[in-house]
DNA sequence: GCCAACGTTGGC
DNA sequence: GCCAACGTTGGC
């Protein structure tokens, strides 16, 4: 209804014992399903912000060495994320009825491994204190990224030159 | 393993 | 609709 984009970058946290940037790159055109989104805000994100092509800093967390890990995009729209109707899955939402699917996944495109930019790094750069990442508190899976932080990170990276 | 911070649930 | 209790997240 509007034009406007109020983002085209964000951060993905991706457990690596599940998921890590490596098993991305493995994986199929190095594209997995996001499985396992259940927080409305995040779920939000995916549903109405982000569109394909918008960029991905691949964050590793809770493990020994959490940090921006690789580079990645959105490579489809939205859909039903099926384990949330497989009893079996730490993902399943008894609640959530096919009809009226709850929990909505998208594919992501690892690009590139990047070296491990960690959270000290992170902080210690004032352009990126407003990461959400960095804030107090903060859980969310899916966080937008700024246009300016989204550069200074890649420059960080030494990613600048070959990507947006 | 600890614990602060947050989101969700459910009784009222 | 309030809010206490509970479960989860995630860095340390």
């Amino acid at each position: 209804m509007t034009t406007n984009r109020p983002a085209r970058h964000w951060l993905m946290k991706s457990e690596p014992d599940e998921c890590s940037i490596d098993d991305a790159l493995a994986a199929p055109g190095a594209t997995v399903p996001w499985t396992g989104v259940r927080n409305y805000q995040a779920r939000n994100f995916m549903r109405d912000a982000m569109q394909v092509g918008d960029g991905v800093l691949f964050y590793h967390s809770s493990c020994p060495e959490p940090g921006i890990a690789g580079i990645a995009r959105i490579a489809s729209g939205t859909r039903p994320d099926p384990t949330q109707f497989e009893a079996a899955s730490p993902y399943f939402d008894g609640a959530s009825k096919p009809e009226t699917p709850r929990w909505l996944l998208l594919d992501v495109q690892a690009l590139r491994k990047t070296r491990l930019l960690g959270l000290p790094e992170l902080r210690a750069n004032p352009e990126l204190a407003g990461l959400r990442i960095l804030q107090r508190g903060n859980r969310l899976s899916i966080t937008p990224v700024e246009p300016a932080e989204w550069a200074r990170i890649l420059n960080l990276l030494g990613a600048a030159g070959d990507l947006r």
